[in-house]
DNA sequence: TAAATAGTGTCTGTTAGACACTATCCG
DNA sequence: CGGATAGTGTCTAACAGACACTATTTA
């Protein structure tokens, strides 16, 4: 997500969410009310990505950034918020973008985490609805892996990983091609084995 | 490496080293600073492992720490350092010391830290000789994952990835045993494989 | 010689990827 | 029927751990 600067430098231009922390805040709580008051979403998921503090990284003043990286599955259409605009759009087209201040690397970082994060820990399922089918979840892979996955053998690895997903019973016919069987996530908060890239 | 607390609270007991970064610093140049002032050694290797700002983490005032895990291969014997006294021992030792503020939290996350890098990095070779031994690099490896490998396949992995040992067609024997071939560090920054835990 | 360490051979079970094949839908 | 997607079977190459065995030293 990004936002459109109110401020110089580039005013207008693309920017990623922040603000500063309150006295009484926690780093998370910060960022959680940040991403709130950008976007009027409430974060289930947040991780902290790292901090930059170079002298020079706001022309302004000297500040330090504590980077987290959100899971937001269910994304409003167009923008929302009140102090920003903010702007859904995909992560390389954010990347060809002309972004302030150190928020090219932040990005970097934060798209590396997140694609680590999906070979270690059940989050893709968040982003599909609660009962989905392995195809579903397949495609959440790819997306974020950028590259294609064998659907085959995606399936056995998704269910060798003891928790990772539960069988409903029911099958789901989307359109094309033959019913799904159904699933819903887990208990298991880390992945084992890992779903390796 | 732990200091002894010169001020309250917890005076004379110990704590991880640390200071305020200056005006004109980057992060990481602060951390190398401070590491200087306490023990006189230069550090070859950090690496940021995280944030830390909960409002209460110091009863004096509202602080940030940004924790980094340095790698310091040759350790001057007894302690050293002008601000305060470095006192050099195990982790094991320090993680049952009653430490100030979130430091336990800290130790804990920079070990993890430090295991893994071991995986990923031929780093625990700058804890051997420039010249060393397969045996050297294994109980390094055994020191700091905590647990006894197999000698066999260690040697195996470890000539595997390629880049990460070059044999120098010497061999050594150091008392006890066959002599050992002896190898240098060879040019590669991550390992492929990885050397798993 | 015994004990210790270095290093090789080899077996076994697991895993990852490739790909053929079957199953079941839609139009 | 053909095309699309779900799911299974199976083969192969790579890999990890266990462990027997050889090699070479010191005491």
């Amino acid at each position: 997500m990004a936002i459109r600067r109110a401020g110089e430098p580039n005013r207008g231009g693309l920017a990623l969410p922040g603000g500063f922390i309150h006295l009484d805040e926690d780093l998370e709580t910060a960022a959680r009310r940040e991403l709130r008051e950008e976007t009027g979403l409430e974060v289930d998921y947040l991780e902290q990505v790292g901090t930059y503090g170079a002298p020079d990284r706001d022309p302004r003043a000297r500040t330090f950034a504590v980077l987290y990286l959100a899971v937001l599955p269910n994304l409003p259409e167009g923008s929302t918020g009140k102090d920003a605009d903010a702007i859904w759009m995909p992560v390389d087209e954010l990347l060809a973008a002309d972004l302030p201040f150190d928020h090219h690397q932040m990005l970097t970082d934060a798209i590396e985490r997140a694609r680590s994060k999906l070979e270690y820990t059940p989050i893709a399922a968040s982003f599909c609805r609660p009962v989905f089918t392995i195809g579903d979840l397949r495609r959440v892979y790819e997306i974020v892996w950028g590259k294609h996955l064998n659907p085959a053998n995606f399936q056995r690895k998704v269910q060798s990983v003891e928790g990772f997903v539960r069988e409903t019973g029911d099958v789901v016919s989307e359109g094309r091609g033959r019913p799904a069987k159904t699933y819903t996530l887990g208990d298991v908060t880390t992945l084992h084995p890992p779903l390796r890239r």
